[in-house]
DNA sequence: CAGCGGCAAAGTGCATGCAATTGAGGCGGC
DNA sequence: GCCGCCTCAATTGCATGCACTTTGCCGCTG
C-alpha cells in the first residue's frame, strides 16, 4: 500500500505506472473483458494524459501479455487461447513450486502474520463479488512470491498469475467460488512447518486443481473472439486439403 | 530472418522492434557492458528514428530487465546483483526443465535436424570470439523453447536466458569456454529417446553447472559499479553495528 | 437486391517542441 | 586549499501536430 520507494524498472515514471496498474486491475477484475477495445486517446483522456503516455502504458501491458497490440489497430485486452491458458498454468505451477521451496521454514513471524491477515481478508470477501475474491486469491500468491526477495521471481509470478486470472474470466464457469482459501491456509501451515516436499506438493495440487476446475474443456464456444474459434482451422494447408476433398466429392 | 508476419505482442511496430533486437544482441554479446549509458537521442540518431521510438524501445527492454530506467536519468544497461543472477538461473532451471519435459519424445525429424544444425554451428564457432559462442549457446536454449509451441514459455525462457547472459558478462571468469556443446548434444539425444526424467536431469545439471562455474563467488570486486560494491554494506542497520564495533575497538 | 468502389471519420505511427529536472563545472567564501 | 553554491548544458517528461492506415458507410451499378 505504501508508495513503494522505487519499483526500479519500467513503469516507474508514475504517470505510466498509474495507468498500467489501473488497467491491470480493471482487467483482472473483469471490468474490462477480453477483447475490449483500448483506444489510446480515450485512455489518455480518461487518465488526463496525452496519447504518448497511454501508448507507453499499453506497450508495457502488451509486454506482460495482458493486452494485444496490432499495427494500426486499436489495442484490445488479450484473449488467450485455451492452450495458452493451460500453458500459463503449467508455467505458474513450476514457478510457484520454486517460491514455496525457497520459503519453506524461512518465514518470519511478521510474514506469517501478513499471510494470515490476507487469507482472513479472502475469507471476509467470500460473500462479495466473484471478481474481488479472484483478485484476492491471486494477490495471495503474489504476496507469497514477494517474500522470496527475488525481484525477478516476483515479476514472473505476478505476470503469469495475472494472465491466469485473465483466462479464468474467459474459460471458467460462471463462478468456481471457494477459490481454495482452505488450501491457502494449508500452504501457510506447511510453510511454517518447513516441509519442503509437502508444501511443494500442496502448491502443485492447489494450482492444478484450480486449473482443471476452471479450464473445463477445450471450450467449444466460449471464446467470444472469432479469431480464436477459427485458429484450429487455419492449420497450415490442412484446410486446403479438406477443401479439395470437398470439391472432389462435389464433382463426383 | 523473413519479416515475420506478426510477432503478435509488443515490439511489433518494427521500428521499435528493430531497436530492441539490436540492443538485446549488443547487450548479450557484451558490446554494451552493464552500466553502459543509453541516452534516448543518441539511440534515436543511431537508428534514424526520433526519441519517442528509442524511448519506447528502452521501455520494452526495461520490462525484460536488460535495461535500468531511472526517472530523469540516462538509461543504462542493467547491472544485476550477484543474488539476482543466481535467482535468474534458478528460475531458468525450472523453466527449461518444463521445456524438455514437454518436448521429450515429441520432436519431429525436422526439429531434431534443426537442433543438430545449431549445435554444429556452435561447434564451428569454437575458435571464434567468446561473445559469439555464448550467444549461440543461449540461442540453443531458446530454439529448444520455441519448439514447445507455447509463446508464453518461449518468452519467459528467452528473457531469463538473456538475463543470464548478461550476468555471465559481469560475474564469470574471462571465459569459461566449452559452454557445454557436448551437453547440448546429450540433451538432444535424450530428447529423441524420450526419457523425460533423464532429460530433465540432464538439463538441470547442465544449467546448474553453467551457473556454478560462472557465478564463481559473491564476486568481491568484479562489479564495476560502485553502487553494486556498496550494496552489501547497506544492509538495514547491520552496517551500523559493524561501525560501532570498529569504533569500540579503536577507542580501546 | 447483392456486390463493389470510393469517401469520410476514427485511430495509430511518428517527429518535433517546450518545460522540468539533473549533473558538472566554475566561482566565491572560508 | 577545500568546501559549498550557483549557473548552464545535457537530458528526460510530456503534449501536440501531421501523415498514413484502417474501417465503416453510402451510393452506384449490374
Amino acid at each position: 500500500m505504501a508508495p513503494r520507494a522505487a519499483p526500479k524498472s519500467a513503469e516507474s515514471s508514475d504517470k505510466v505506472g498509474v495507468i498500467c496498474r489501473a488497467l491491470r486491475r480493471a482487467i483482472i477484475e473483469q471490468a474490462l473483458e477480453p477483447g475490449a477495445k483500448l483506444p489510446e486517446d480515450s485512455l489518455g483522456e480518461r487518465f488526463g494524459v496525452s496519447r504518448t503516455i497511454a501508448r507507453h502504458a499499453l506497450g508495457q501491458l502488451a509486454a506482460e501479455g495482458l493486452v494485444e497490440l496490432r499495427r494500426n489497430r486499436i489495442a484490445v485486452v488479450a484473449t488467450p487461447s485455451w492452450q495458452e491458458a493451460r500453458d500459463a498454468f503449467d508455467i505458474r505451477i513450476e514457478l510457484e513450486r520454486l517460491v514455496v521451496r525457497q520459503l519453506a521454514g524461512k518465514l518470519t513471524k511478521a510474514q506469517v502474520a501478513a499471510l494470515n491477515a490476507h487469507v482472513d481478508a479472502e475469507d471476509a470477501a467470500r460473500g462479495g463479488s466473484d471478481a474481488v475474491s479472484i483478485r484476492l486469491a491471486t494477490e495471495f500468491h503474489i504476496l507469497l512470491a514477494s517474500m522470496t526477495n527475488s525481484p525477478i521471481l516476483v515479476r514472473y509470478v505476478s505476470e503469469v498469475a495475472y494472465r491466469c486470472c485473465l483466462t479464468l474470466s474467459l474459460y471458467s464457469r460462471p463462478h468456481s467460488s471457494e477459490c481454495g482459501v482452505t488450501e491457502h491456509r494449508a500452504i501457510i501451515a506447511a510453510l511454517v512447518k518447513g516441509d519442503e516436499a509437502k508444501v511443494m506438493g500442496l502448491m502443485h495440487s492447489h494450482l492444478d486443481s484450480v486449473a482443471t476446475r476452471a479450464l473445463v474443456a477445450p471450450a467449444p464456444q466460449r471464446g467470444r473472439d472469432l479469431l480464436d474459434i477459427l485458429a484450429p482451422y487455419a492449420e497450415d494447408d490442412g484446410g486446403e486439403r479438406v477443401v479439395k476433398m470437398a470439391k472432389a466429392v462435389r464433382a463426383r
